[in-house]
DNA sequence: GCGGTTTCTGATTTCATAGTCAGAAATGAC
DNA sequence: GTCATTTCTGACTATGAAATCAGAAACCGC
């Protein structure tokens, strides 16, 4: 007894609980919620349709349980971003979009459902904004906005700035299924990753600062080679 | 005789399911296929429901024919297009996405659509892919892979390269929902609409390039002032 | 304005899916 | 092992949306 404070083991319940959660968390980012139905879900997680309702007194609030399991990884996500607390803004900006993006490949869920829910509008994304990107997109924002108040960035609107580097990114993973049927290519292979990584902070970061910062030799190898 | 080759005056019937294949579209393309029902889309119409099976077999007929409304769309941009045919890849690829972003403006259903569909995957995928965005996605992605060729673009995946600006470009269209929550702002009006083309060409595309042209005074307006 | 045709509607059926419930099976403390 | 409790299932109901159809209304050439 000692190294985790939470329960030690979660329990029958809970264990198939989680299950569920992340079968719904797949299907509802990668469908939507009128298009997943219970019975899929329940299939996926491999238990009958009713188990479903004894865990969640319905859909909508199994959705809301789903969404919940990203407040974790946008936890994370900030808890990393402390360590360059008193860095310069462009700096801060710089290693937050590269959290993002690695946030982004480790669980796509998440800006699938603000691609789908953002699109749609309603009480989905309200409810997302209250408890989940709120806090998040202010945080970007007000780094944008310290980034070019700075002189390091092209005055362009933070908050457009901030959704459109979040769209650029999340892009290529939101759409691997579309890059499969138009291209035929899997973007999540390591060497796409990388030169994916590579593309948006070298060139979509870089169009955007104020100055060229060093136009000589930033070139980063886009594809091939290990990343670090 | 002699404006129009085609119906000199459409018909009712043919009137009402112009209407009928609008609303569609609109509906379809915010909300997703499933999410839209057959009695939103009359209501929307100012028809009754069964008068929409009148006109179209069934719901996914109706959706494809809602969606072939969106060829008008991408051959009137083809056509634009070939004005810049015999310049450089890389003005081709400036007047692409130039392009791109006004008809993403004029008509926000496509990138919509694209990002919905594009994001799940499955049969109406192929469908778009084969009958609407195959030999565009095709034409953007060999303009990129020439601009490369030419030495004028960094050297990223051209599948890679395109899918990211497209995504960039529509992002804040799209997640105009998404903006309205979070921010408050709404990014349709026209001075935000001149800081968005601005951003694009100017930061996001000028990272792109193989050596920062002209580093100097390439610095467009990015909010205020009308667009030429 | 008449008659045939096109266009549309109200009423109804069909079907998929969310949600309920009584009871069976698994679990785990003793 | 026993037994109370938790967890789950099969059978069912309720609901909403797609699709159908008979007939009404609008349309249009004459």
């Amino acid at each position: 007894m000692a190294t985790q404070p939470t329960t030690l083991t979660p329990g029958k319940g809970e264990r198939t609980a989680t299950r569920v959660r992340e079968a719904a968390l797949e299907l509802f980012s990668r469908l939507g919620f009128e298009r997943t139905t219970m019975g899929d879900i329940a299939v996926a997680a491999g238990v009958s349709q009713p188990a479903l309702h004894y865990h969640f007194q319905d859909k909508a609030q199994l959705w809301r349980a789903a969404m919940l399991q990203l407040r974790a990884v946008i936890a994370e996500e900030e808890q990393l971003m402390e360590a360059s607390t008193g860095a310069g803004p462009l700096d801060q900006l710089r290693t937050a979009l590269r959290l993002f993006l690695q946030i982004s490949w480790k669980h796509p869920a998440l800006g699938r459902i603000v691609a789908l829910e953002g699109m749609a509008g309603g009480e989905r994304l309200d409810w997302l904004h209250a408890h989940l990107l709120g806090p998040r997109n202010q945080r970007l924002v007000d780094l944008a906005r310290a980034a070019i108040a700075a002189g390091e960035l092209k005055p362009f609107p933070p908050e457009q700035l901030i959704i459109t580097l979040q769209a650029a990114g999340a892009g290529v993973i939101n759409l691997s299924p579309l890059m499969k049927t138009s291209f035929g290519i899997d973007p999540s292979t390591p060497t796409a990753r990388a030169a994916h990584e590579a593309m948006m902070l070298d060139a979509f970061l870089g169009g955007l600062l104020a100055q060229p910062q060093s136009p000589a030799r930033r070139q980063t190898a886009p594809a091939s080679g290990e990343a670090p």
